[in-house]
Formats: C-alpha cells, structure tokens, sequence
DNA sequence: AGCTATGCTTTGACAATCTAGGTATCGGCT
DNA sequence: AGCCGATACCTAGATTGTCAAAGCATAGCT
C-alpha cells in the first residue's frame, strides 16, 4: 500500500535509505576521493553508486562538508574543465587527509564494535 | 608518554572512547532497558559496562534523551526506592519502546552495512 | 522553448550531544 | 565531625553537523 501522492512517495523512499549519522559523511568523502579525484557532483554519485543506492548525500550537506575538510587541510580543490566541456571544482586527498581517513575508519570500527558489544548483550 | 596532570588525563581517556554518533543513543538507551527496568544513572553503567568501557555515555546527554523517549512513548517512568535506599527513577521499556528498538537495529545495520560496501571499493 | 541533469553555493531550521553547572544523599575515611 | 567520592537527578547554553529549500548557471535533448 505504498501511497502514489509524490510527495509521499519520496518519503516512501527516503525511508528506504540509510539516513547518514554525523560524523560518517567526512569518512565517506574521504573514501570517496582516496578512489581518485573527483569534483563535487560526482563525490555524491560516487557514493551512491558504492552503497547500492543506500546512502544519499545531499548537495546542502555535501558542499559545507567539503569546505570544512578543505579548511582542514584533508583536501587541495582546483577549478578545471572535463570532458563534457563543464567547469567544475576538483578535490583530490592530500597526504594528512589521508592520514584523517584512517583515523576515521578506525574510530568508525570502534564504535561499530562496542555498539555490537553491547547489542549482543542478552 | 602518557601526560600526568589530571586535566590531560582526561582528555587521554576521552580519545579511547568512541564517541557517540547522533542517532545511536536512543538505541543504546533501549538496548540497556531491554534486559531489564533501570535508572537513569544505571542506564549509564550498563552501557559503560557492556561495552566494555567504550562508550560513556555523559549525564548531560542522558537525562534529555530519556524526557525524549519517555514522550514518545517508548519508556515509562517510576519514581521508587532500591536495595540502597536511595531514591531513583525507573524506566521501563513499553511495547512501542520494544518496537522501537528494533526497527532502530534494524537501521543502524543497514548504515554499517551501506558504510561498508563504500569503504570496500578499491 | 522547456525540461532534465549537471554543477556550485548559501541560508535557515533542526536535532542531538556535550560542557558545565547545580542540587542532594550516602558511605567510607581520616 | 568533616571531607570526599560515588550515586542520582536536572538544566542551560554552546556547538556541531545534517538537511531542506532556495538560487544561479550551463549543457543536451525534445
């Protein structure tokens, strides 16, 4: 009974996606671009490709998250031309962002692993 | 070259910890209650103790979270004496708070999963 | 000409956590 | 008796990250 009013429809689906927790999207970013570099748009394509259309980044969290980084120093952006003829702004993962994507997985491991702990408590 | 003032200890410690992401607490909250009726400053320990001293869950966190929950109707709440003779507030999880709790497992393993088929591309 | 997809940006709202404070009781230690 | 740490609850304010919703511009297709 899944309703058809289009509003409710992208509800529908939006509760199909795996609603991103705080502190995930710089890790996936980061993952996203230790794949090659890449600009923006295709940062949130790449990331919905990977997870099977599971995870959706949305532009207004993607950009301010992607300056932040660059502030960071985790990221070196420039402005190019590609093939389709389209400016866009590449980023590409510098060697401390890098550094950070581990630090990051690490800490998503260890929070994965004591939520398990205490989940399989009976 | 662990630092010894006191202030830097803690900091020390706080970086072991996995830091609690946006979205997990209420699970972990209903995770403790599911093994049993608790108090707030029990829910804490459980969790510290279940997790094998990964995550701390602050006070200051807690007590919001549970007015959260206890308004959505997934906990109820006693005021009554224990073993110790102190007074504390016992929370219950209800039959909505049972449901809750897992359609939360079954969200937070869809994130792991999605997480992991980004971080697995190569 | 209009529509969709691409591409970047900004604003404001929202929600959750943490820091830091407060109150009070209890037991153990000196 | 006095002190302190652990227990137990509560709240205010700051911070942060994400999202919704706009706006702007270009390319390609019909």
């Amino acid at each position: 009974m899944m309703p058809t009013d289009s509003r409710y429809e992208e509800i529908y689906v939006a509760k199909n996606k795996a609603e991103l927790l705080q502190g995930t999207l710089d890790m996936l970013i980061l993952k996203a671009l230790s794949l090659g570099e890449l600009h923006g748009y295709g940062i949130i394509q790449r990331i919905r490709q990977l997870s099977d259309e599971m995870l959706n980044v949305e532009q207004g969290s993607l950009y301010p998250a992607l300056y932040r980084i660059e502030q960071k120093g985790w990221v070196s952006a420039r402005w190019d031309v590609h093939d389709t003829g389209r400016e866009a702004k590449f980023y590409k993962l510098t060697r401390a962002g890098r550094k950070q994507l581990e630090t990051e997985e690490a800490g998503w491991d260890r929070l994965v692993l004591a939520i398990a702990k205490v989940r399989q408590a009976t």
